[in-house]
DNA sequence: GTCTATACATTGATAGAC
DNA sequence: GTCTATCAATGTATAGAC
């Protein structure tokens, strides 16, 4: 347990009715939406009142409520999957690589992760949304295993799981981080890492 | 990320048609279902498909399908606040013994724990059930803050912050954790505390 | 305790005027 | 690009017979 449900959910007002951007905004307060009440309760008349239009409007610019979905995912699957497309020959740099960029996507395009962690398989969409992102869980956890092979990990926890528990900590960021506050995101990578990697026992002192 | 979609949701056959059993058995399915589809994918007649029965057949049993959510959340919620009820005077053992009874509920109570995780607020039984977690996270957060006190945590970690990483790590396990694996309980209960208080670094070799 | 039948609201989506 | 009007399908829940 212990975490929050943070409304803040504000969508960063584009300004209106200009030609292309229609789009995006009503992208955006759609996966505000979603998140704040879940996909599935959130109903398209929900989106229409939230802009202040009609139902019909909305089919104007999107021909389904899981396009919207769907666009939202691919955006959060695709800037994830670029945190491990620079390989590195030391593993445990690379760990540490993979899970600052983490946090930092996480961070960057937040309510788009948190959409994707949520995803639970109902409907085309979401199934290959799943599908990506087991491959991505696949690839990182063997960056994990290399670098346990390589000293940089206790050789007694399973690398599986050792993967699930840091990722597991690093996706809950998602359930109370917002931007703006007192921790920025580079502040925020430095403290996941440091716990996640150092524990938070105290160390004991090294003798100079 | 990094995580599974389990499919392992069997419900424990219960001898069917029994007195005052029905009701359990219902229950399990229904929970079982909300973790697969989510709570508010699910329709009764799913429900009912899956138990071979009429949706009528089910409001025989209970009145709205809220009601059998609200059960399930409040059987999570009663079992994570009975960690908290053994208070002890050493703060970085009760913080101990509280992470320890945190993953044992979980694993015992595995699929209502994931349901409670899941709740976004919508309607009245998830509003209650937020309000009461929110004040068992708050209980939670005093503990650590007494630890750290006591220098049992390093003191450069926001106690809050440390906390909602901490309970990160434990909620994610009903991401992935199914009993019957290779790790039971107590195993899993050890590794989480290593990996939490300890790091997932190799420690100096201690000259003895 | 389970059934058939049905009430009644809401859902995602479309047609066609302005 | 937005509207009104409308659709078929599905949602939760109830009535009443067996």
């Amino acid at each position: 347990m212990t975490s929050d449900t943070a409304p803040a959910n504000a969508v960063p007002r584009g300004r209106r009715g200009r030609p292309g951007n229609d789009r995006e905004h009503v992208l955006a307060v759609a996966v505000a939406l979603f998140i704040e009440k879940g996909y599935d309760a959130t109903s398209v008349a929900d989106l229409a009142d939230r802009l202040g239009v009609t139902k019909s409007a909305l089919y104007h610019h999107f021909s389904s409520k899981e396009e919207l979905l769907g666009l939202a995912l691919d955006d959060a699957l695709t800037a994830l999957e670029g945190v491990l497309d620079e390989p590195s020959d030391d593993a445990g740099a690379q760990l540490e690589r993979v899970l600052r960029g983490a946090v930092r996507v996480l961070v960057e395009k937040l309510p788009e992760v948190t959409l994707l962690l949520r995803v639970r398989g109902n409907g085309r969409v979401e199934q290959a949304a799943l599908e990506r992102r087991r491959a991505f869980d696949h690839r990182v956890s063997e960056v994990v295993t290399r670098a346990q092979d390589e000293g940089m990990l206790r050789p007694d926890v399973d690398p599986a799981v050792a993967t699930r528990l840091v990722f597991g900590m690093v996706n809950s960021l998602t359930e109370w981080y917002r931007p703006g506050g007192a921790l920025d995101a580079d502040a925020l990578a430095d403290t996941v890492l440091a716990t996640a990697l150092e524990g938070l026992r105290p160390r004991p002192i090294r003798a100079p």
